[in-house]
DNA sequence: CAATATACATAGAACGACGAGGTATGTCTT
DNA sequence: AAGACATACCTCGTCGTTCTATGTATATTG
């Protein structure tokens, strides 16, 4: 545990984009945002996990001018990617259950 | 997210050790059964970061005979231990706290 | 015009967890 | 008594995930 993974890219990414399209540079600042500094998530994470997704077809991709020559790459979560959503929130929820379970553990009588 | 990694597993080691004495076998199957059956912890996991603690003085060790010849390695918690697991324990809480806010984000109205 | 922020990307290293394999003893069944 | 199964320990190689470091390019700000 001396290393600070994020993990659980994939649900954190696809819950970000259930709620709207966004660019990779968004998605980091966002998340930063929404949980409150714990989250900071490096590129050399994001894309290539963010590209796994475009490859297992979870999302979409579009490219869109912002500012004058300023290109960005928008991603879009797709009927797959909102499968795979539930699936992981779900996985989510029963880890953090085990965890609590174990962390808040008190023995049965006898 | 394919694989079903456990993670955490020094909190959960320095969890169930803060209760008893256990050895390495003992462990497993204590954590599986406090964690309803979510956590399978198999002995390539276990034993390497049970060693790990025992060099960073996180636990000690003994050994104790059973029954007739079985021979059991116990481990039990040090001071150093809880320090560790009490810093652990507030990681995983700051952790989940960034999750949840996450995934139950609601946008500020404006 | 240099520094900083935005925006994309990849390669290599580090680390964690697992699968597969090994050793040995005790118990239960047939 | 043989064989299967559970207990109990252990290690090595592999794989997946994340980070660090590095690279490119454009826009903004001092």
């Amino acid at each position: 545990m001396k290393k600070k993974t994020i993990d659980h890219t994939e649900l954190l990414l696809l819950t970000l984009l259930e709620g709207e399209d966004m660019y990779g540079y968004q998605i980091i600042s966002e998340l930063e945002k929404r949980s409150e500094h714990v989250f900071e998530m490096k590129e050399g994470t994001l894309y290539p996990v963010l590209h796994g997704l475009w490859k297992s077809g979870a999302v979409e991709c579009y490219e869109a001018e912002a500012t004058a020559g300023r290109k960005r790459k928008y991603y879009h979560i797709t009927r797959k990617g909102r499968e795979a959503l539930k699936v992981e929130r779900e996985e989510w929820q029963t880890y953090v259950r085990g965890m609590e379970a174990v962390l808040s553990y008190a023995p049965a009588v006898g």
